[in-house]
DNA sequence: TTAGGGTTAG
């Protein structure tokens, strides 16, 4: 009876099946070889791990940790833990693993981001179903190994394995980190050919996938096409809108969502905030701000507050935003000052800059981005003791900036720059195709910042720092390699530097061409000689 | 009858 009880819970609710399992140690019951492996689960999925040894004592105590289902489910518990030693252990006991077994532990390395170890348990085991190809797939996935994640599937479809929908929402996914909109349309595709049903899950990774990929339209266009969208989809698209700039349709979209009845999430919140932020509407922000907690019962997080140091910051607000951040409720944390002191590079504000720095350096010394830049406003108000300082106090605690990327797909394709990049094929060409563009643009009246790049010449990267920003080389690499009208589309894994700026500006006019780069943060469209993003990221 | 899926400030 407690068995099928402690059945009946542990999918649905696990905290209900746990007090049935209470129970049934009061009563002295033990649950037997069926009931335990749900049991395991349970406490798996409130990762309570102490619940679960406990458990595991308990199947010890009574004999069946033989069990292969048992087994399996103390692995899947203590990988969904995160505790990789103890899943191992199990798992190395095991005399007869199965599919589910290795499927568990390499599901476990990659909670805890081992995908090398993953990889190597999943080409050694002796049997794959799909369930361990979604698992090692979506492992990559998780762990921001994207293009292995597409490789993988690459392989499976080599196979002649056909993928199915928990699959292709790992694989889309990671399309839309890696901006590659060309081989996420035919995903899309794929998805259409091979009758998977959009399911709201799938939906939402579309959503987000063309609208990371900079595609807005076909973003709405899938919206639309989908059954079912739950707070999520409508959250995909609301940030979508939000990295673009369009601070209006994320509000409107946002009032659409809650006359259609459904609750806005905390993260709703977060896209909508960053929606004003970058769009400048610093009012509506605000009164959003207001409203989460007051007509949604939402208490604001600190990413909430972050959202409102950046809306005020952004627009030049920089002393009430530094009030804000001294007087808000909780404590705040690292990112919040960094988004004020953001603000100051923006408005050029090194007084403020040097109080925030003060604070924020000693919180966390390992940071490179902020000595950037702090660097770079001092550098910009030509205070070039301070900026020396810094540089000397980066060397000082051996933090090392991480290295830029940028990605450009060229005919089904993503070619990966990285800063001085001599690894690409064909990077004698880009190299000239670079010269060729910066005779051009320095004629249209280029003369290269170098505030922002003083911070880059670090002992890699001194030779020709600036000009050697991947970047521009994935710039290079698509004015050789596409044509007008098809826009140039690049991802960037940083912020766009100001000089990357000022000259992809110039290229959108001398060239004719339309540039679309998503950076860290948002989207920018170069046109005509300016970028969408008036100049404010 | 055990394993795998979308969203999140700067």
């Amino acid at each position: 009876m407690y068995n099928a009880l402690i059945k009946g819970f542990s999918g649905e609710n696990p905290i209900k099946g746990f007090e049935f399992y209470v129970r049934m140690l009061r009563a002295n019951i033990v649950p037997d070889n069926l009931s335990f492996p749900f049991l395991v689960r349970a406490c798996a999925q409130l990762e309570g791990i102490d619940m679960g040894i406990q458990a595991h004592g308990q199947i010890v105590k009574h004999g069946f940790e033989n069990d292969v289902y048992v087994q399996n489910s103390l692995v899947y518990m203590y990988s969904m833990c995160g505790d990789i030693k103890a899943a191992n252990e199990v798992f190395s006991r095991m005399l007869s693993p199965n599919v589910v077994s290795w499927t568990s532990i390499i599901a476990g390395f990659n909670k805890i981001g081992d995908v090398e170890m993953a990889r190597e348990l999943f080409d050694k085991m002796p049997e794959r179903n799909l369930v361990t190809w979604s698992t090692m797939i979506n492992g990559y996935a998780k762990n921001n190994c994207f293009e292995k994640a597409v490789e993988l599937f690459q392989v499976l479809k080599d196979k002649g394995i056909k993928a199915n929908e928990t699959v292709m929402v790992s694989v889309i996914s990671s399309y839309a980190h890696l901006g590659a909109i060309e081989l996420g349309e035919k995903a899309h595709d794929y998805v259409v050919k091979n009758n998977l049903s959009l399911n709201v899950i799938l939906g939402t990774a579309l959503v987000d996938m063309y609208a990371r990929c900079g595609s807005i339209e076909k973003a709405i266009k899938v919206f639309d096409q989908m059954p079912e969208r739950d707070v999520l989809s409508w959250t995909a698209l609301i940030a979508g809108f939000a990295m673009h700039g369009y601070a209006e349709k994320a509000i409107w979209f946002f009032s659409k969502m809650v006359n259609s009845g459904l609750k806005p999430r905390d993260i709703t919140f977060t896209s909508l905030l960053s929606a004003c932020s970058h769009g400048g509407l610093v009012e509506k922000g605000l009164e959003l701000f207001e409203s989460m907690k007051r007509d949604y019962g939402i208490e604001p997080r600190l990413e909430h507050y972050g959202c409102v140091v950046d809306l005020l910051g952004r627009a030049g607000k920089l002393a009430e935003a530094e009030k804000f951040v001294l007087e808000m409720p909780l404590k705040p944390n690292a990112p919040i000052w960094g988004a004020l002191l953001g603000a100051c590079r923006i408005h050029r504000n090194a007084e403020i800059a040097e109080r925030v720095g003060n604070i924020l350096i000693p919180l966390l010394p390992e940071h490179s981005g902020y000595y950037v830049l702090l660097s770079n406003i001092y550098a910009r108000t030509n205070r070039w003791e301070n900026v020396e300082t810094m540089r000397q106090m980066m060397k000082e605690k051996g933090v090392k900036k991480p290295p830029g990327y940028s990605l450009i797909e060229v005919d089904g394709k993503v070619h990966n720059f990285k800063m001085g990049d001599k690894l690409h094929p064909e990077i004698e060409m880009i190299e000239r195709k670079w010269d060729e563009i910066l005779r051009k643009i320095r004629l249209a009246g280029y003369t290269g910042n170098t505030s922002d790049a003083l911070f880059d010449i670090d002992e890699e990267e001194k030779e020709n720092a600036l000009h050697r920003h991947s970047e521009k080389l994935a710039i290079a690499y698509g004015v050789m390699r596409t044509e007008a009208p098809a826009p140039i589309r690049i991802v960037k894994n940083l912020r766009v530097c100001e000089d990357c700026h000022t000259a992809t500006k110039l290229i959108s006019k001398v060239f004719g061409r339309e540039l679309i780069v998503r950076d860290r943060n948002r989207f920018h469209h170069f046109k005509e000689g300016s970028c969408s993003c008036m100049d404010y990221w």
